[in-house]
This record gives C-alpha cells, sequence and structure tokens, in this order.
DNA sequence: TTACAGAATAACAACGTTGTTATCCGATGC
DNA sequence: GCATCGGATAACAACGTTGTTATTCTGTAA
C-alpha cells in the first residue's frame, strides 16, 4: 500500500540509503541528484514511516496532552496554540481527555516524547511515568515542572490601577466557593488589593457566582445591580464572567464605562470579539503557550527543568475604564 | 531506557522469539515456560515498543478523530465514550483540534488505522486520503461512509406525541439560521409535522434563537413568554437551549408541565442533571457510540462501507409533559 | 600511466518486534 | 536399537528507516 524508501530508489535507479539522505537534506549527496530524488518521491506520493523512523531514532515525536475538562474555554484556545507551535518544531499533539492517571498511562504507553498535563489539581499523584510530565496549573508544592499563571497579581493589579484612577467602590465578580484553587487565588489577590487600599473589605465587593458559565455571571451582577450603592468598577474573574457581565450591564441599561468600568481576567483572542473593546488583565496566550512548548521541548533535551515557571500577569486598559474625579 | 524483548529473554534464559511468543499468549510455547517469562517481564516493567510492533504488523491501533469544533458539549459526550469502546478494542484515539483538512493529512502522516470526522458540512472536499475516513454528520451526498441521526422524523415524532396527547399549541425554539445544517434539519421535521397536524404553522411557533447557547434559550423564550397565546408545549433543540429555557420558564413563575410541557433533543447523559425529568426525543449517544464504534472496526477490516447508516430516534416520556383535554 | 586523494554513492548493520522455518530432544513404534 | 514423530524452543528474515562503513568513480599530481 504505502510508497517506501526502496521504491523511490529503484525508481531513481540509486540505492536506498542515498534517498533517505537526499529526502534528510543530507550534504552527502551531490544537489542534482538530491534535485532528482525529491521530484521522483513526490511524484510517487512517498510519505516517511513513521514506525520505522522512531524504531530506529528511538523518538516519537509526539507530545500528549491531558486535558480532562474538554469544558473550558480558555484551555481549548491554549491547546491549539501549542498544538500549532508543537508542529512547526515536528512534533505532533496528542489529545487525551480521559482521567489523568489513566491519559498518563496510555501515554506511555505509545512512548511520546512528553506528557503536558492540564489539571486544576495542585499535584498530581507520583505515578511512576517514564516520559517526562509537564503540567499547566498550580505551582504550589509540585512534583513536576510545572508552568503557571500569578492569578493572584493579575487581579491585585487590576485593583491597584481602579484605585489608581479614582474608584473607590470596586466590586469583583467570581466563583467563590472555594472548590478550584485556581479561582480562590484571583479572591484571595482581590481581597489583598482592596485591604491595601482602602483598608477593608465591604460586604457587598464580592459578587458570588455560582460557577463560570455566561449565565452565572449574567444572573449574579443583575442580582447586584439592582441593589443600591452600585460599584463604579467591576472585574471579572474569567472571559464567560465577562460575556454574561456585559450582557446584565446592557439590559439595565447602563453605559460601559460611564457609569461602570470593566476590567475582565482571561488574556484570551476572543476577547476582541465583544461589541466594544474591554480591558484586560492576566498572561497573554500567546506567552503562555511559547513559554510551555518551550518547557516541553527543554524537558524532552532532558535539559532538566526544577524550577516551575511563574508567570506575569499583564494590564491592557482601554476605553472600558474611565477615571473618576 | 526501555526494557526489550530481549533483555526479558537473557534474564528468563530463552531465546527472544520464545519471549515473543509467551507475551503474545501462543499455544507455541509451554505453559509453565509462558508463565516464568511473563512473570519476569512484569517484574523488569517491559513495554512493548509500539513503533517496532506497527512496523511489523503494518497497523497502527490508532484510530484519529477530527473535532475542529471543540466547544460543543455533545460531541465531547460522544468522544468521551467513542474513546473508551474503542479502548476496548485495543485502539487507541488520537484528537485532532486543527482544519479537517490539515488534520487529514496529519493522519495520513501518522499512517492511523482510520479516521473519524465530526463535521457540520454536508460534505468534505475530496482529500486524498490514504487512510478509510467515516464521518458523523449528514449523509446527504456523502463522499465518504457517513453515520448520522435522522434529525428531522426526530421532531416530527415529537409534534405527533404533543399532538396525540391534545396540545394545540407546540412551538419549537432552535436556531433558524439556516447556516447550520443540523439544526435546519429540525426545522424541517417541525413544519412537516405541523402541517401533518394543524395542516398550517403559525407564524409564532418557530422561536428563533441567534445561537445554541443556555443564554440564547432563555433570552428567545423569556421574549416569547412575555407574549400574548403562549405555547402549552415547547420543543427545544438543543440540550443548552433547553437548559435556557427551563430557567426562562422557572423565572416567569410557571410551573413544567402543568404550564408548559417541554420535550428536549439531544439524547445525551447529562439531561438527567436536571431538578426534575425532562422528556427527550433522540438517538440515545450509547447507540450513536456503538454504530461509530463499529462502523469503524468495520472499515478497518473491510476497506469498504458503501452504505451510510441513518439512526432512528426515540421518543422518551416522563412526567414533564403532560396532556390537554 | 600510475597512484592517490576526495567526492559520490552503495552496502550493511541496527532499531524491537512478529511469523516462518529450522533444530533439538524425548517418547513412541517396529 | 533405530527410525520416526511431534512438542518445545531456537534461529532467522522481514518490516522501513538512519548512521556508519565500504566501495566505486573522477580528477589530479608524480
Amino acid at each position: 500500500m504505502g510508497v517506501t524508501i526502496k521504491d523511490v530508489a529503484k525508481a531513481a535507479g540509486v540505492s536506498y540509503s542515498t534517498v533517505s539522505k537526499a529526502l534528510r537534506d543530507s550534504p552527502l549527496v551531490k544537489p542534482p541528484t538530491k534535485k532528482r530524488i525529491i521530484a521522483i518521491a513526490n511524484e510517487l506520493g512517498y510519505q516517511p514511516n513513521v514506525a520505522a523512523r522512531s524504531l530506529v531514532s528511538k523518538k516519537s515525536n509526539t507530545i500528549g496532552v491531558v486535558w480532562p475538562t474538554v469544558e473550558r474555554a480558555a484551555h481549548a484556545a491554549l491547546i491549539t496554540k501549542i498544538n500549532e507551535e508543537l508542529e512547526c518544531h515536528s512534533y505532533t499533539t496528542l489529545l487525551s481527555i480521559n482521567r489523568v492517571e489513566s491519559a498518563i498511562n496510555t501515554f506511555n504507553r505509545l512512548q511520546v516524547d512528553a506528557i503536558l498535563v492540564f489539571s486544576d489539581k495542585s499535584y498530581l499523584d507520583d505515578h511512576s511515568s517514564n516520559v517526562p510530565i509537564l503540567s499547566y496549573g498550580i505551582a504550589k508544592e509540585p512534583i513536576h515542572p510545572t508552568v503557571d499563571v500569578n492569578r493572584r497579581d493579575a487581579i491585585l493589579l487590576a485593583v491597584r490601577y481602579l484605585y489608581s484612577i479614582g474608584h473607590k467602590n470596586i466590586a469583583f465578580i467570581g466563583d467563590v466557593s472555594q472548590q478550584d484553587q485556581l479561582q480562590e487565588e484571583k479572591v484571595i489577590g482581590f481581597k489583598q488589593g482592596m485591604l491595601e487600599c482602602f483598608n477593608e473589605i465591604p460586604d457587598d465587593a464580592l459578587i458570588h457566582t455560582f460557577g463560570l458559565e455566561l449565565y452565572d455571571g449574567y444572573l449574579a451582577l443583575k442580582t447586584r445591580l439592582e441593589k443600591p450603592n452600585r460599584p463604579t468598577a467591576i472585574i471579572c474573574g474569567s472571559y464567560d464572567l465577562t460575556k454574561g457581565s456585559i450582557r446584565a450591564i446592557n439590559e439595565m441599561n447602563l453605559s460601559i464605562p460611564n457609569d461602570i468600568s470593566i476590567i475582565s481576567y482571561d488574556n484570551i483572542p476572543q476577547i476582541n470579539t465583544f461589541d466594544q473593546p474591554i480591558s484586560i488583565v492576566g498572561v497573554p496566550n500567546e506567552i503562555i503557550t511559547n513559554t510551555i512548548t518551550k518547557a516541553l521541548l527543554d524537558i524532552i533535551e532532558k535539559k532538566d527543568i526544577t524550577n516551575s515557571i511563574i508567570l506575569t500577569p499583564e494590564l491592557n486598559i482601554n476605553e472600558s475604564c474611565i477615571g473618576i474625579k
């Protein structure tokens, strides 16, 4: 079925080792011959056999990604990008939506070159994995090298900025259920910022949602806006919550930024699909993916990354925020 | 790094071909020897080398799944299940979230045994793929063998049922934008049913949403319920729309089924997470996944399933529907 | 012309596995 | 006691590729 290197060799009238070298662009073969061989290979529709190649090279050029939470939109954006970047380095990404342990097992069987784990948990059980593992999540006492975003500082940055332009009534909308450490970190950052700026955290400054979906944000903010003491600035804990919040604000016939300034967490590309520009705080997706890609290549090369990498968030302000005199 | 079959052979004092046979449970090797070899292999932590194995067997035991629309929850449920089922047949699932053409290319390079494509489009461009392709979507003039759900009949069934228990004012809520052929089919089924039962399609029987998300359903239904001539029964075009509809109904202080009966499309497990049981119409997920798995194994073996498979929906009624005298 | 360097290409082993074929050895039948 | 049979295991080729080593060929200097 498949056309092999030997078929090409026969067609070109050379030995098969020459073909191999020609296709790998080795300097050991004369340019004209090389050109001719490549042309013939293309014509025959030659596809290198991955199995044979990785058998001899002892590498699969494949990276396994463990992604148990398929639902999270932010992760989807990350994975798509990482996938692209790795392809540039001629690695193929392999996704598994199984449970973490089971996925790690499978990837060990498949002998991928490295495993990337997306997990909310702060640590993974210590599995015996022959393959190096990188995790993206919380770098608190990690077992494996980890890439993490400093969510606490992100929200802190936002509070400080809003304070600096005169806001006195700032609210944070997000999941305060303490189930998810990632969300918890944001709340801590908010509280820290409020204490720093105002020496207190008013009861109604934290707007609780019960989930991270659009509707959760919509409902929570709408309920809050119907009460007195309307905040002049809101920090939204995630992309979907921002979407819901904006709908709630529109529905109340309020204006961004004249009535309410908004800063959204999550620095993902979709943020540009809103009707109006929205200020954001977070680590740009591109930086996250670059870092992860680089870290993966590093752990493959055995450049042991002992330290975890913690990324610093950036603030991007535009007309969704206005100062208060 | 890896412990090979030869290491096991040396440790067991037998030839490596004997080890191979013992591990594949061949009758050619004596039971006691077999047992001993397996024990030693386990002890050494032997993992068969996939590359070598697929090099000789000319199979990768891997199936590529093209999944360009990561966001759709219904697809996530399907894929998870298919993944499980294939694992039972010792196939590994490989996900790609790239564009369809690019993904098919990659999978050809990796020489997977078959490709499963999730696509809204009614047909794929005729790519030169050496690997057999199965698609899940619309089986209208398909190029590749296709597994399809008869969405038209599903909604038709629902209309007929509601009519049979006395409803005179039935509405369908769904995406009527005609962008998506899958959604379009449902609308056609609804219209057909209405004509069949009532000889007409009232203008307000179709409740348009502009998307398939929860909030889209919520907003559209709420708007509709504020108008006169409230429907006594509603058919929801998808799981997320059902969720939104239920919220709208609750918010208006209406009761299911006393004020409004509900039937939801999408026969997925999550449907059981609602506060109350909801009647559904559609093909149970398990049947879809079984069919797809079987079809995949078939095209791998025979390389030729000429006919597409169209699945017939089922109606599952419970207390979310009540008759009208 | 012969010898020889250096480039170009051919030959070959190796990667880890599987299926086929060959070998060994004990038991059986005459 | 010898040939034979058959079960158990060993030996080996093959899968398609790459890196190393061996061979051929070309052009140049003695």
